[in-house]
RNA sequence: GGAGGGGUGGCCGAGUCCGGUUGAAGGCACCCGCCUUGAAAGCGGGCAUCCCCGGAAGGGGAUCGGGGGUUCGAAUCCCUCCCCCUCCGCCA
């Protein structure tokens, strides 16, 4: 959510910032002449409360001592019922307010790249390179299902499509990625681990601004009373987010640095025709991580390091990958700067992504409140909130599957994450 | 699911029966000053948030879990919803 006052004291600048982004220069209208409808009603409301305030003050003075005060009561239930009528139009203004206030998108910072499509991204760095395999590469699908450890047939059969399940060896390892990221973002990169709660209320939601624009990529649970519906989260970034908000946070105790492992469920509406084999793209994939909570003046400094801490695991894995700084219109709604991580996928001869970092700026915790005391006291500011993949946990399974597959049909483990399986080096077939 | 108790400022905690100078006592924390070689203690003072008008000084409005109602006037009365705690039952 932008400030409202920003947009109102620079409303074109507001608009460039937003047209690079594709849009919005009609809620601003729509948002400059509700505000000003607002400040009027505002005013002549107020106005008649303070009279009200000090004639009804008048009143119980006059009272007390025993005089009659039935002309002024009379007069001030008039006022009262001027005023109610005044106080439910405000509401409405209040209302569209802020319903075109949660439909912008952040505002780019000024070292995004503007652009309109993918293709104008930025590539910063490369890291490795692709390995020669001497042959034809496999898809990850073709290399699971020959090796019976991806089973998308049976996944869909339980479940529907965009569903997988894996057996033995996958199984186990995905679950030595997960540990094996979370020890090094806790042991060495110095975040704290959390296990969080993977439904969520419509108010959180809406803090890290999924809702209310985003609704139909989410699932969510069915109630009598719809207000008490819950979400499956999509990302951990949505509760770790949100766990501080409606706090003010001492400035002594920022940064907050937090990691922790959930599924992640979208719906992926709108996406039929991408991706549509494998496991790339599904409704329900695992994630590890990450979220800084921070001040302003330090938060571009945190996403450098965020990015840093996500590379690292790729480093540690072996995996070639590359990172895109996004520009303007590629990037989420709630960010003002996002650097992607792309790994190498032979298959496909190209990079895909498998991390995304963000800074949000105070978009997420002015939504969701969340502030700090600064050092020397004084006014609670507004925090900063960053995200980033640290990593996407099905995406890199995917990416080891195609790096480390051998001519046989096996893949091999890297070597990082052997000590994570008991000490195993390769994959290869079983009984499904 | 049943029974009871409770939600007040950064925190603790009065006030709610009997509506009016209570934005809200007191304490803690915090900030400034005095004292002190320094610190602590002590003493004095300050200290909520948001919104509107204003160049500023300042003025006004709102906020005692959320929403609605009664009233000239609500932290206090009424309705409703939410959350937390204790006990019982059930249960991974």
């Amino acid at each position: 959510m932008l400030p409202l006052k920003l947009i109102r004291e620079q409303p074109e600048a507001v608009a460039r910032a937003l047209a690079t982004r594709g849009g919005g220069g009609d809620i601003l209208k729509e948002l400059l002449e509700a505000d000003r409808q607002r400040r009027e009603l505002l005013r002549t409301a107020e106005e008649l409360k303070a009279r009200r305030n000090r004639t009804s003050e008048a009143i119980g003075a006059a009272k007390r001592r025993g005089e009659d005060a039935s002309a002024e009561m009379r007069e001030m239930r008039a006022v009262g019922d001027r005023i109610r009528e005044l106080d439910a139009a405000l509401q409405r203004v209040d209302g569209d307010i802020e319903g075109l206030l949660l439909a912008l998108p952040n505002l780019p910072h000024e070292s995004v790249p503007a652009g309109a499509t993918a293709d104008d991204n930025e590539e910063i760095r490369r890291w490795g390179v692709p390995r020669a395999l001497g042959f034809e590469p496999k898809s990850h699908w073709e290399i699971g299902e020959a090796l019976g450890v991806l089973d998308f047939e049976r996944a869909s059969k339980i479940a529907k499509s965009r569903f997988v399940v894996l057996w033995g060896p996958a199984a186990r390892l995905e679950r030595a990625l997960i540990d094996f990221m979370l020890d090094l973002h806790t042991r060495e990169n110095g975040y704290t681990e959390l296990a969080v709660p993977h439904l969520v209320n419509a108010a959180t939601m809406r803090g890290t601004a999924q809702l209310p624009k985003f609704e139909e990529q989410l699932f969510k649970t069915v109630e009598a009373d719809d207000n008490r519906a819950l979400y499956l989260i999509p990302t951990a970034e949505v509760p770790l987010t949100a766990l501080h908000g409606n706090e003010v946070l001492l400035e002594a105790d920022l940064p907050r640095r937090y990691v922790a492992y959930t599924p992640c469920y979208r719906r992926e509406a709108g996406t039929y025709g991408q991706d549509t084999r494998g496991m790339i793209r599904q409704h329900q994939f695992d994630k590890v991580e990450l979220v800084t909570v921070t001040t302003p003046a330090t938060s571009y400094e945190a996403l450098e390091s965020m990015v840093r801490n996500a590379e690292e695991v790729l480093k540690r894995l072996e995996l070639p990958y590359r990172v895109v700084l996004l520009c303007t219109s590629d990037m989420g709604f709630a960010a003002a700067k996002t650097y992607d991580i792309e790994v190498w996928l032979p298959s496909q001869g190209k990079y895909r992504e498998i991390s995304s970092c963000s800074n949000c700026e105070a978009f997420q915790a002015r939504r969701a409140d969340i502030r700090y005391r600064p050092a020397g006291g004084g006014k609670a500011e507004l925090c900063h909130t960053l995200n980033g993949s640290g990593l996407a946990v099905g995406r890199t399974l995917i990416a080891i599957l195609e790096n480390y597959q051998e001519a046989d049909g096996s893949v091999v483990i890297p070597t990082a994450l052997r000590p994570y399986l008991g000490g195993l080096d390769r994959i290869t077939a079983v009984r499904p």
